[in-house]
DNA sequence: TTGAAAGCGATACCAC
DNA sequence: GTGGTATCGCTTTCAA
């Protein structure tokens, strides 16, 4: 467990100042090619990688951004983990998790705040406008990813969001649902509260308004895929039940078509349709011909980090961000190549 | 975008030094509750934090564990980023995240070291031995999860392991498949150099053997959603068919079930039994009945997290931890509550 | 118990 | 281009 070397002992052994060693490893610093070369070979003999750390203190720049998020079980979120970490350690940034309940938003901001963060992506857990403020006033960036902020009294001026066009694939769902002919049109909310299941449910319940249709029955899964099935056997227990359903993400449309199909053996899509929203890989919706509203997380990771970046410069640019998404019929099986 | 409050700030308005500021946020140390009182009031009023960067550059600790993953489809991992980053959060650790893929090893661990971390924990790429030689040299716990170090010639001494009983794991899933009287017994391989697969497949012939019994046939899937879909059209493409078939891990299973059910329209289980291992929520597996052989992510983590701790400290304990599994069937769906 | 002072390992600014 | 020096924010002796 020896102590890791230092700019200062490469600098004795290379025969030049530490400045020079700093230099060195700094990108478009200015030293001569020669005690570049001396440098450079005094630093492989001792093993030397500057402390990230200690330079953090001096450029007030740590490049970590701190990602929360509640829990992983939802297919989208390991998904939005692996880009935006990908996406960030090629500019040099890297990601510092945090896993956190809704209620204990605030112990872990100041946790957060202590790692002097360049940056937070808050994927899962709400924030409230005091803490909000909080990194306001420490000057660090907040981007909202999925979600936007409480649509409390004033506008929150300092967090910025990326979205998708949740209002425009609701619409979307319902016009499909139309065109198809169905009659008895379900909807299977998520949280009650969440922006995305309050713009989807609204844009959805527009279309079938504008056309004079009313929804046949609502439940709520709360994002669950345990509760999401739960809600399914009540939406489909009466004798008049649903033709149809919108569920409000992938992974409780796929709870839903469990119980559909292996509990009250109807068949997706021929005796109902269900159609969700999200972006979920293969392998979640493998057994499925899945009828979904994609929001890519590429897209929208893409979207977060440039956001990130113009934010940590200091910049103030455009601050809400909304990805649009488009309506995709997946298959369940791919043909053999 | 102002600078952060600093200790010395909060002793000015306290009127005491910075030393009792710093010793009234160091828990356990001798200050007197008068001004204590003082320092905590003042930190409240001007929102002071310890600066963590800072603080580590002293004690040499960073509190940061870095964790190493390569891509995250396989339902496995996300559950091992939620429990180990909650774990650790509990004790006032937190994970720094390395997505990598295989050949960039080295720059990554680069990486790591920069940023002083107090353990690394590789949970998708293999580590060289050069590398673990590195990590030891700075005095960095390495943990390998879920594999085992290169069976080179020289075991190594300084990188510990936290893997499940796959060896046994895989003799059950063979006895089992036998006690149901199978005939045509295949198996379907994930990496074929991975500790994980080599050691599932030891077990899974090492009882076929003693029965006397010849494996029916083998493919490989690369622990590969679509790759191992195409193992499974290739396994099942003959007249004479396997009866059985053990995967050498859920993600795959259920790859291999979609295409025996959605386009060979073969029964699960009636006309093949197919048994996984893993653990993956049920989100995952939702739709099918799966047997699989089970590896407790909590235990592991929770072994993975003990292990980081007593290395942490110094001390060298017991380094390659093997959990152990058990064989379970998974209802698709619960009955309704 | 307390405060002054010496670092931790690096960068930034300064004359040279 | 180069080396000296102050500094980043904190913990840690060491006297008092």
């Amino acid at each position: 467990m020896k102590s890791a070397t230092t700019a200062h002992e490469v600098a004795r052994l290379a025969q030049v100042s530490q400045s020079a060693v700093s230099r060195t490893f700094t990108a478009g610093a200015s030293v001569s090619e020669e005690t570049r070369t001396k440098v450079l070979a005094a630093a492989k003999t001792l093993g030397y990688r500057p402390n990230a750390l200690a330079r953090s203190l001096i450029t007030r720049r740590s490049h970590i951004v701190a990602l929360v998020m509640s829990y992983l079980e939802n297919q989208f979120y390991p998904l939005v983990i692996e880009k935006l970490s990908q996406q960030l350690q090629k500019q040099g940034y890297h990601v510092l998790m945090f896993i956190s309940e809704m209620d204990e938003a605030d112990a872990v901001l100041t946790e957060i705040l202590q790692y002097q963060v360049d940056g937070i992506v808050m994927a899962s857990t709400m924030l409230s406008s005091a803490l909000a403020d909080t990194c306001a006033h420490a000057g660090v960036p907040v981007i909202l990813f999925n979600r936007i902020a409480d649509t409390g009294e004033h506008t929150r001026a300092d967090t910025s969001s990326v979205t998708s066009d949740n209002y425009s694939g609701g619409r979307m769902v319902a016009s499909l649902l139309l065109e198809r002919g169905h009659q008895r049109i379900a909807f299977l909310a998520g949280l009650e509260n969440s922006s995305t299941n309050l713009e989807r449910e609204r844009g959805f319940t527009a279309v079938l308004d504008e056309a004079g249709q009313q929804l046949h029955s609502r439940a709520v899964g709360h994002y669950s895929f345990e509760r999401a099935q739960q809600a399914a056997r009540t939406l489909f227990a009466t004798r008049d039940r649903p033709d149809a359903v919108f569920v409000a993400n992938d992974h409780m449309a796929i709870a839903v078509m469990d119980v559909l199909r292996l509990e009250l053996k109807l068949r997706v899509p021929e005796d109902v349709s269900v159609v969700g929203f999200d972006d979920v890989p293969q392998a979640a919706w493998g057994s499925y011909s899945l009828t979904t509203v994609v929001q890519s997380v590429e897209d929208m990771v893409g979207a977060t980090v440039d956001l990130l970046y113009s934010q940590m410069q200091g910049e103030t640019g455009p601050r809400n961000v909304v990805v649009p998404c488009r309506l995709v019929e997946r298959l369940s099986v791919r043909a053999a190549t």
